[in-house]
DNA sequence: GTCTATATTTGGATAGAC
DNA sequence: GTCTATCCAAATATAGAC
């Protein structure tokens, strides 16, 4: 993430990534973040403003991918008649699994989402709230249809849930050695079909 | 938590596990962990020599108690011959659930947990690692027991998976509000019962 | 044990030369 | 756009009086 081929922006997102996973938000420091990026401290004023702005971009930068893949794979099951709870859970949830598992850093972003959610940062769950709300709103839409009998706020309160519990698994399934070669992305695939079952129990219980 | 009929060691620590469960171990400052117990800045460090020893004795207060609850379930449930596998989850969540009940702290301590698990700090995985090791080892040779053909490491990787979403589970209820009164606690214990479901599942998966 | 005062370090942010 | 130098605030920690 280092490398001189990158633009110093894209440098610092990475190095902030990587850091922000580590340390946390507070714990990373923007002087670590540069040294780490290989860019002069004042490179983070100059392209975001001040730390907090950072913090947001290394949020847009991984989430307008992945919403964009949710809302795509959304499209897709709400097309087909014949889709069920369990293709909506497998919307939400395979982008997420795609990211944790790509090359450049996708990994240590599940981390920081992990953080952001044990964080309870109102400006965070501000940003996050005021750019990516209408994606929550359109699941939240496709699964009210199909549960018509649940109470619309315990299914927002669900849907965190499940939100979380992904990011969590995510997260932490990111720590495992992958010994015998393939068993990483297996391990990961199994994890995902558990937690797709579980979240379907859940959202079916009354 | 900040009364004064508290000694000034209580005080600190009832404020610290609040301002830790808030804003993080590197974002709760001693300043505002001492100015919530309304004792003197200098006390932490007469009382506790670093804020990285405080934030040991946090967990030792609350994590001494409710392992030594574990402990016992789990020698109840190994004590009947009849006991499976969800009686010894049972052992393990059960007493984590009535921790993130209780009225003293106990629920700002869940999430003060939650955020260890994001740390990933090696200080204190070591120190959680020494003191309370013996409890997931007593736990592991009671699942290997009845799991003959598990593997021992995926065991103790499996374990960690379900410690980590009980945390997070328990974490993030402590933010619903319990709008029709006796919800709160009805709704931690139906996501024990889902919780219980899924982890035995997930443990008698090949 | 508790206080005031202070030493020391570190962090975020900016000014101004290039 | 990038650098050096620096300001200022905040943080941890300690010394020493009471």
């Amino acid at each position: 993430m280092n490398t001189q081929h990158f633009s110093t922006k894209e440098r610092i997102l990475g190095a902030a990534e990587q850091l922000f996973a580590t340390h946390g938000f507070a714990g990373a420091s923007l002087r670590q973040v540069t040294a780490a990026a290989n860019v002069n401290l004042a490179a983070v004023n100059y392209h975001f403003g001040s730390k907090e702005n950072l913090i947001n971009e290394v949020f847009r930068r991984r989430l307008d991918d992945l919403n964009a893949h949710r809302i795509e794979e959304l499209d897709k099951a709400a097309a087909r008649t014949d889709s069920d709870l369990e293709d909506l859970l497998s919307a939400f949830i395979r982008p997420a699994l795609d990211l944790s598992l790509d090359r450049t850093g996708g990994g240590a972003f599940i981390r920081v989402l992990a953080r952001a959610f044990a964080e309870h940062n109102d400006a965070l769950r501000k940003f996050l709230s005021d750019n990516y709300g209408h994606v929550m709103k359109r699941f939240h839409a496709a699964f009210a249809q199909r549960l018509p009998n649940l109470d619309k706020e315990e299914l927002y309160w669900r849907l965190d849930i499940i939100a979380g519990a992904l990011t969590y698994a995510m997260a932490d399934f990111g720590v495992i050695k992958r010994k015998t070669g393939v068993t990483e992305q297996t391990h990961r695939e199994r994890a995902v079909e558990h937690l797709i079952r579980f979240a379907a129990a859940g959202l079916r219980a009354p």
